[in-house]
DNA sequence: TGGCACGTAG
């Protein structure tokens, strides 16, 4: 349709149909530059030495002259400037609800939300969770109406702290009266919560209700809850798994890491077969586990000590063509050690080299303890040998194992060699094994060496179990070697 | 991406 210019209908803005010319004050280009030029006074007078005027603080009072002086009505942009330097200047913090005052009764434009999201969270992390509470309950007098993300920010806020929790269920009712619809954010930020002060029933009870009230499954929560569910320490295996059958009935379908996470603590509970279950359900689901996830599964079914079902897997792993890294190796070797196949275990140890895979210190802790307690310490020597050769940095377990497999054969002139070693490195031996290294030398008659021995453990803050005190005096009574101040500054160890 | 291995007394 084409309009007639001269219609009433016609667009009365357009100049050619304008009765009167605007004037030069009221164009958007003069509004613009008049805003501009109020800001660049405001924002000069935040770096000037400042005083009061009209009962009104110093920068609220150049606001308003600012743009009075321009002809516009200040903007929301210059409140938020002007609330974000005085956030920034503790000094000034009192002259916050001048300016709320102000903005409140004042000025008519419609405040953006964004202006109490930053007062909010500013207030919440500055311990003034007060401010923030009533800040949020006065949103709409600022005629602002406040969406759900006032209320997740302000929720979240008052989770941080134990005491602020009791807060939380007033604000979810006051928030209904205020028209907030609540959102799978918001009990999300409640059930992150409650997960954090380890309350995990009540965050499956509020995931249950978001499922009642017609919310769909949220999986982030989910996977929330399954975390810290497996966090805990007073749930058995039986409850876990309760919980977990729940979430897959109602429509949750684990990720990799839910997966992991859910069978790492049922490893750590001992129930390996349980774990290798969700090993396939995660299969059946469509997802390919990862080397970590088969590693742990592993390591269950070694606590279990069904080396059958062990072989199995490692080889499933292999043809699902995933590539052992040296913890699935770890595992693997350890399993065969406990089996007592040794030299299937050094095998393994040569074909991961073959591969790429540099065994570590664990591989050789592994070896070295299962030699230890077969007490076959001529092969755990070699083992030992080999670690150095290789370049492998022995770390306290290694020194612990080797000392505890000399001193069980009372090899007692190696073990105080190793143990010096091993002072020398800050590592120190368990109390039992340096009382037995204390008590063969006495029964040796090196009573003058265990003297030695002691005083340099000592000086190294090392404090000797009762026994030994017990063998050195008992000894000391017929075979006193050493004078008595090296005895008297023994005694009292610094 | 992360998450996985040895050991363990008090």
């Amino acid at each position: 349709m084409v309009r007639n210019p001269l219609s009433k209908s016609a667009n009365k803005y357009l100049r050619k149909f304008r009765k009167w010319p605007h004037s030069p004050y009221k164009t958007s280009w003069h509004h613009n530059f008049g805003e501009q030029q109020a800001m660049l006074i405001l924002k000069q007078a935040t770096i000037q030495p400042q005083t009061q005027n009209n009962n009104n603080p110093f920068l609220l009072s150049t606001l308003i002259d600012s743009f009075k002086a321009y002809n516009t009505d200040p903007t929301p942009k210059a409140y938020f400037f002007l609330i974000k330097t005085l956030t920034n200047n503790t000094s000034q913090l009192h002259d916050i609800p001048h300016i709320l005052n102000h903005l409140e009764h004042n000025e008519k434009f419609e405040t953006p939300e964004v202006i109490f999201l930053y007062l909010i969270r500013f207030y919440g992390l500055s311990d003034r969770v007060q401010d923030a509470v009533d800040l949020f309950f006065r949103i709409p007098r600022f005629r602002c109406t406040p969406t759900v993300c006032s209320l997740n920010l302000l929720l979240s806020l008052l989770c941080r702290k134990r005491e602020c929790l009791k807060m939380v269920p007033n604000i979810l009712l006051k928030s209904q009266n205020m028209k907030i619809r609540l959102e799978e954010s918001t009990f999300r930020v409640l059930v992150e919560a409650l997960c954090r002060i380890k309350r995990v029933d009540y965050a499956i009870k509020i995931m249950n209700c978001m499922i009642e009230d017609g919310y769909g499954l949220d999986d982030k929560i989910c996977s929330l809850i399954i975390l810290s569910l497996c966090e805990q320490n007073n749930l058995t295996s039986a409850e876990a798994l309760f919980v977990w059958g729940n979430m897959r009935k109602l429509g949750f379908c684990p990720g990799i890491m839910d997966c992991t996470n859910m069978i790492r603590f049922l490893v750590k509970e001992g129930k390996g077969k349980d774990a290798l279950e969700i090993l396939n359900q995660l299969k059946e689901d469509g997802i390919k586990p990862d080397i970590v996830c088969y590693t742990i599964v592993l390591s269950g079914i070694v606590k279990e000590g069904d080396y059958v079902k062990l072989d199995e897997l490692f080889d499933e792993i292999l043809v699902l063509g995933l590539i052992p890294d040296v913890y699935t190796y770890n595992v693997y070797i350890n399993g065969l050690c406990k089996q007592n196949n040794f030299d299937e275990a050094m095998k393994i140890v040569v074909s991961m080299e073959k591969l790429g895979c540099k065994p570590n210190v664990v591989t050789y802790n592994t070896l070295l303890g299962a030699l230890s307690m077969k007490e076959d310490l001529g092969k755990a020597k070699r083992v030992m040998k080999e670690l150095k050769l290789k370049c492998v940095e022995p770390n306290l377990h290694t020194y612990r194992i080797m000392l505890d497999g000399l001193v069980g054969k009372c090899e007692i002139g190696e073990a105080c060699i190793l143990l010096e070693e091993m002072m020398e490195k800050c590592f120190y031996p368990r109390s039992s094994t340096f009382d037995s290294i204390i008590l063969q030398m006495c029964q040796n008659g090196l009573i003058t060496d265990s003297v030695v021995l002691m005083n340099k453990i000592v000086a190294k803050s090392f404090v000797p179990g009762v026994k030994v005190w017990e063998a050195l005096l008992l000894n000391l009574g017929s075979k006193v070697t050493y004078s008595e101040t090296t005895f008297v500054g023994l005694l009292s160890p610094k």
